[in-house]
DNA sequence: GCACCGACTTGAGATAGATCAAATATCTTT
DNA sequence: AAAGATATTTGATCTATCTCAAGTCGGTGC
């Protein structure tokens, strides 16, 4: 891929959006391109970071597993978003490692330019601290649903955060999820078993929530469902 | 307090040490003091953030609870430890309110100062990265437990996490562990109920590999600890 | 179009840990 | 030091969710 690319790439990450130009292209200077495939591991948990990754296409998990082989996936990771940046500021190997769910396009973006861009920009360095912070909101986020909620409790949570946005109508019916993974992976990360994942999918289903067609989901009932997922 | 005095305080924590005397004076001037007394609220889930905190004496719990009533304590912070950073850098209210769980003493450091220091001081900058990220690695590890660690191999996790530091003796028996704060509270953070916290230490203790006595637990068996914790 | 393979669903049963309740112990306040 | 209040322990029971097992579905390659 041309270095033109990968700028054009860079430019439109909110991340380096207000950069100029020519520090956009000491970024793409230090950024290298990868393509993997469905499967491929891009890291192991216990390996050195180097720098954060980009996802330009694709799908990845972010997950560990317990010594009896259990998978807990973490995070999915998708176009557009960024991976890895956290355990580039300490001298930490990754706790969890990354693998493509999808044949997926990576950006990998050295350590070193990183630095440099905090030492010579105090607007990037913000917008890198105001990344982190988001991504331990949305942990702290995960926690409170795994400590207070039920397994429907987040399913619902997450049909909820993933309607894709159709508006603030109040009761706008036949909002439309698209499951970005396997349901196996989707239960993971919610830390449900996959047949509890199922059968939740199957009573929303029931009681005309929602309903069902392979990935898709269409959420029939917003207020019921919201109900059902408040208290 | 005099300010000589915040200066003094400043100083010491990592995140200000390496700064230069007139800068600290800069943070130190936009620094509150405030005392507060167990049980007092420092700030409620959904309240603005205006800076981030330092408790210097005392200690205080983030925490939320859920619409039954149920208290999940999230984080527990002693003498000499921040907490608040990472909402101060979005635009986004507290999403855990904080609790006083001993009478304390806290600095409050405003966002401004926080955002001036970042802006002429690329080390700071980092040192507030590398903060927001060691946050997020343990909220990592918290997940974790909670998703692949049974009760009982959460408690023992916590026990040798908080060993305080005797060296590198892989089995130095007697080890003490001093619990900072009510059981009911550790149980919370720990994600387990009190009577299964409180049966927990009773079996460990009845297995011979710790002893308990109020707050003061002692690890008596550090190898076969971690060998029921490990696997 | 058929056979195969992984992903999903459905049923039955097991269980870790929660909840409820009552008895102690510990700390506070007077 | 006694009375209350709060925290902890212990026992008995309950239940949400997991696990194991057996289909079924849906896409992929031949």
């Amino acid at each position: 891929m041309s270095s033109i690319k990968v700028h054009a790439i860079l430019a439109t990450l909110p991340l380096f959006k207000e950069m100029g130009p020519e520090e956009i292209d000491r970024i793409a200077q230090n950024t290298r391109e990868s393509h993997v495939s469905r499967g491929e591991i891009i890291f192991q948990r216990g390996d050195p970071s180097h720098g954060f990754y980009v996802v330009i296409h694709g799908q990845l998990k972010l997950a560990f597993s317990s010594p009896q082989g259990v998978e807990k996936v973490v995070h999915l990771v998708g176009p557009g978003k960024t991976f890895g940046e956290a355990v580039m500021f300490m001298d930490m190997p990754y706790p969890v490692y990354a693998q493509a769910i999808a044949d997926s396009a990576l950006l990998h973006i050295a350590r070193s330019a990183v630095f440099e861009g905090i030492e010579r920009d105090p607007v990037f360095c913000r917008k890198m601290l105001a990344g982190l912070s988001s991504r331990l909101h949305s942990l702290i986020g995960d926690v409170e649903a795994y400590s207070l909620r039920s397994c429907t409790q987040r399913v619902i949570g997450y049909l909820l955060q993933h309607d894709c946005g159709c508006g603030a109508t109040d009761n706008c019916a036949g909002i439309h999820v698209n499951l970005p993974a396997s349901k196996t992976v989707i239960a993971s990360r919610l830390n449900i078993s996959p047949e509890t994942f199922s059968r939740i999918l199957h009573d929303l289903s029931a009681s005309g929530m929602i309903s069902v067609k392979g990935k898709d989901v269409t959420i029939l009932d917003m207020n019921k469902l919201r109900e059902y997922g408040q208290q």
